[in-house]
DNA sequence: GTAACGATGGGATACGGTTTCCGCACCGGC
DNA sequence: GCCGGTGCGGAAACCGTATCCCATCGTTAC
């Protein structure tokens, strides 16, 4: 028994404790452990069976030390809830797993201060790389800070990914997987406009959120392709949530602004303008027709199910950590910035029930 | 220079780098970063300089190897998709940031093997504690296994905490968060039946999850309080999802089966419910009474609003975090298992739109 | 004026593994 | 029978940080 600690009691077993009990030095043991060197079948017989009786696991903080370690991959987002975020949860996590790799998440709760702190955070961790989720903000300083970033978690070893917003400016070693944001928007209006609409309510979010930006000029393209006047007084800025649907569409009501369907900019920015509808005695898509964006489960679980633009999120998750992957096996000497990758995904209109030719008004 | 590393190269900075810029030892600059120890104004101003020069942080493997670090907090779910999982997570996540710690999250999908192998990986890194959210499997061996989980998390000075799910039976040292299931399938029925309802479809879930069993279970003695039959035959097994109650009500529906009102087993079971009710020309709440069980956002963002039972489910995480934190900072010395602390939270009915008094039949 | 003391800084060591470098023993070949 | 090769196990040098213990210097008290 050894008289530094005794082996039966609390805390945890070291592989030192292992060695002396196996009667073998603790080289053997690691070396059984990691597999990655000849050992005999006495050997590792003897080695597995303390092991096992130990209930002995590696201290992964001193094996990361030590040079090996299983890599981390950090997922930050504002807000964990949140349909869209899942997803590409889901396929960041899901792909890391899938080769023993670890996902720590992190909340920004849409502060840039916070956000600072995280990433700091991560990098102390040691991350293999930091996955950004979610629009980004369009200030001339939210990019410094993230360039800053990117070069920084570069500098370690790391990477940052950005994922579903537009990639940072310049030569920024940081890897993008975006979606054809603003092609989903054009392909969507054009659906509206095709089935002959004509005063159509935007929604796009928040005027200084990338994502929302592109989703306008997506629906704005829409109308000058089509010859359609487009009237900025139609358009409605807000958060991505239910409250701003719903609130944007009463208000709209109340000012009798004349439009005959919905361009949300997204699912639940529909339900919510569904349900404001419906308020009003309006119904959807009979009297006005209404559109989502992102294809989340709830846009087939409305009454009517809610067309909408399909983004693959789940794939975008996954494409995020392959890229980091890849660039973790095949550059180990392509490290100095410069390498900024820049992937998009397509989207697609999702058509279903929301959507029909306006009525005659009175 | 040093010449051990080229400084101003790739790779990381490390404490000594700093010393040795800054001229100082490798133990003042700790002292100055971890700021438990006085030092000197000069010496501060001199090393903070050089850590942003070298843009450096610390190495969190390092500094928890040598008894620092931030703890860890490993949240453990069969599906990261699914907003009762949101919810709780966010409850856990933001309690841990609030005091500086970090989140693990690992999904098992449904997949015992991999909820072992996750369990070991995560007590690798030694985290602060476990938490394993959604309802258990009644079956004897995972119980075991389970408690397994325990001591041995328990031996290795972490903690293992059941989110939503009865406790492990024994003397183990897990702690259980959960909310009164059973007491809100009870509620929720009796709303139903003081409604008028008396043929009742009810979809509790899958009925080996523990969750499902305590919702038939409410249902159940609601029936029996108000002295009306329960019909076996009324019962439909199967997962939690919109594809479940969809399928059950049109089957339901094609057999004929005599019902004017639906239990669901959660939110989502109740929108695919409510999507075939309609399919087949049912009106909801008029024809057909519905409620739901979760109260996740998509019970107030259907049509018509869901009448569900709310479950707290961000608090319940929040209590996980803390439960884990109070034991941290209080017991130091109280380990060994058979302090299985046990919180239930309260559940409540939510009256919306989606239940009336019913039809007479024709 | 000197001894005791408080305030700081430095050197050394521990944390728990991995890995390199060596040595030992055993084997076959000449 | 001696020598070189091979296979396997041990000792020790790190990995980067925190902290204990001691040295030093300037003060204050006697």
């Amino acid at each position: 028994m050894s008289e530094r600690k005794a082996s039966g009691g609390a805390g945890r077993a070291t592989i030192r404790d292992v060695a002396e009990r196996a009667g073998v030095s603790v080289a053997s043991v690691s070396r059984v452990l990691s597999g990655n060197y000849p050992v005999s079948d006495e050997l590792r017989r003897r080695v597995m069976k303390v092991v096992r009786d130990l209930d002995y696991v590696t201290n992964a903080h001193a094996r990361s030390l030590a040079g090996g370690g299983t890599p981390t991959v950090a997922i930050l987002i504002n807000n964990i809830t949140g349909a869209a975020f899942a997803h590409v949860a889901k396929g960041v996590e899901g792909a890391a797993s899938l080769r023993g790799w670890l996902s720590l998440v992190g909340t920004t709760g849409d502060d840039p201060e916070r956000e600072l702190a995280l990433v700091n955070l991560m990098r102390q961790q040691g991350v293999a790389a930091v996955v950004l989720l979610g629009g980004a903000y369009d200030f001339d300083e939210y990019q410094l800070r993230m360039a800053r970033f990117a070069r920084s978690l570069d500098a370690a070893g790391s990477h940052l990914v950005l994922v579903g917003r537009p990639p940072l400016e310049g030569d920024v070693a940081a890897t993008t997987v975006d979606y054809d944001n603003e092609g989903g928007a054009y392909a969507m209006a054009s659906h509206l406009l095709s089935a002959g609409h004509r005063r159509v309510l935007v929604l796009p979010g928040h005027s200084e959120l990338t994502t929302a930006q592109g989703r306008l000029r997506g629906a704005r393209r829409a109308f000058e392709a089509y010859g359609v006047p487009f009237d900025p007084g139609m358009v409605l800025h807000g958060p991505y949530d239910y409250g701003h649907g719903y609130d944007a569409v009463e208000e709209s009501l109340r000012r009798e602004l004349d439009f005959t369907a919905v361009l949300a900019g997204t699912d639940v920015v529909a339900a919510g303008a569904m349900h404001a509808l419906r308020g009003a005695g309006l119904r959807v898509p009979e009297d006005i027709s209404i559109v989502g964006y992102d294809d989340i489960p709830l846009a087939s679980q409305l009454t009517p199910q809610l067309t909408t633009v399909h983004v693959p999120y789940e794939e975008m998750g996954r494409a995020a950590l392959r890229a980091v992957a890849d660039r973790r096996e095949g550059g180990a000497g392509r490290r100095g910035g410069g390498d900024g990758a820049h992937l998009v995904l397509g989207t697609h209109v999702v058509v279903r029930n929301s959507v029909q030719p306006p009525a005659r008004r009175s």
